[in-house]
DNA sequence: TCTTTATTGTATCAATTTGCTACAATAAGA
DNA sequence: TCTTATTGTAGCAAATTGATACAATAAAGA
């Protein structure tokens, strides 16, 4: 079944950007439509009677299973040409659908973006029915997208990169208890270059978010670090 | 005439928080529709052959008379409740339109809001055929406006502020040639709070941004206080 | 058990930035 | 010439950041 008109909001869609840390990397969530070749953003409609970002949500919730979700909306893509027919096309043939030219869908669309940082561990991806794939892929090495779907991860991660002074952004990309290696690893990684060793954790501990908790034996040959968690209270008393 | 459904996007548009500076006060554009006594941002509806940044920098320009126009897109409201068909419905009765029940711009709205920082003595505000007044508005004296233009505004000063520290945002606020104590007074009016006078010339200096012209007499007894503009080609750069 | 090795947590001091105070240099009026 | 209100900047203290050093391990190997 195609979406049905009535029950959605025509020319407005959302995409979302999902941002996992591997330890090592920072992937994102791209899925592939059947029979198509064609790579996305997760995304989707609004329907006439949910909130902007209930929609958002609820469509993240689907394609990663947890059950709870920040989203940070970071920009609005409305050029012209950022709509195409085509791919909307092909995934309906690849579906074995028959959609008429006129269909809404079809329409031009324009896309609110939201980015969200996860726990990469915590997610089981999940393709819906217009998808057969859903997977991580390494920022850098992306499959390119369809349609304007790579510029909107540059914006994302401009828009990272800017709120990333202010509020700890850590808190949903690691596992509840981390290494301060581990931490400043996610910040070298999002801001693409290195961090001072000892600034950093200096940094950090003066800001007064960390819960330390006891020492992480890992079985290499020298000082065990302690584990960090952080303290949600007072980030947000912040 | 109301505008017809099949030129324009349905469900999308933009609103527009234009703030300018008196030298004294930080005001915005706000304007009243005739006979009915809503206040409004200005905003509009985007036509199906033309980019979104386009339609809202088309429709700034229109109300101030400026000839170029440089916008911001900041947030995009999508609430459910946002949109409400009875200030359309007033507005055009007020207007001595009969509009039907089930017209596009009765239907629930998603709207992209831009704001701009412009030289307060360069506009001519120009009410359009919806409205019978277009005039500056202290922010901190504004009249009740319709919808949740409010909240609009207040997500507008954020991001302002936020942006204020990555580039030299008074560029567009103040006349070509303005004091220091002008650029100054820009920055506390936005920020609402008192700068130091030495450690804001300094900083403001050493960012190597400004040109400094002639002294300014105003005929105040006391020494007369350089001109600075600033240096475009210098913050192209950054 | 004693070394060896890699990493962690801090201390320390230098370099830079910011906060604060002081003061000389005016414009114009008295 | 004296007075007054600002302006521009110097100078030093306080706070922040950069860079280096070093003691304290955890585990492997001699």
């Amino acid at each position: 079944m195609l979406p049905s008109e009535n029950k959605y909001l025509t020319n407005v869609s959302f995409d979302t950007v999902i941002f996992g840390f591997t330890g090592e990397e920072l992937k994102i969530l791209v899925l592939e439509y059947q029979n198509t070749g064609l790579f996305a953003l997760p995304g989707g409609y609004i329907r006439r009677d949910e909130n902007l970002l209930d929609a958002a949500k609820k469509g993240i919730m689907k394609r990663t299973g947890l059950k709870t979700i920040h989203l940070e909306q970071f920009h609005t893509f409305g050029k012209l040409n950022r709509s195409n027919p085509e791919p909307s096309k092909k995934i309906a043939k690849g579906l074995g659908y028959q959609m008429p030219d006129d269909h809404w869908v079809l329409d031009r669309f324009i896309t609110v973006g939201y980015y969200s940082l996860i726990d990469y561990n915590q997610v089981r991806p999940t393709p819906n029915k217009f998808s057969d794939s859903i997977n991580w892929y390494d920022i850098n090495k992306l499959p390119p997208l369809m349609m304007d779907h790579g510029e909107i991860v540059q914006k994302a991660l401009e828009a990272i990169r800017n709120d990333l002074g202010k509020k700890p952004i850590g808190t949903n990309l690691l596992p509840k208890k981390f290494t301060m290696k581990e931490l400043r690893k996610v910040y070298e990684t999002i801001l693409d270059k290195k961090l001072r060793r000892t600034t950093f954790q200096r940094k950090i501990l003066s800001m007064d978010v960390l819960i330390r908790h006891e020492k992480l034996y890992t079985g290499a040959a020298n000082k065990a670090p302690y584990l960090y968690s952080f303290d949600k209270e007072k980030i947000e008393n912040l």
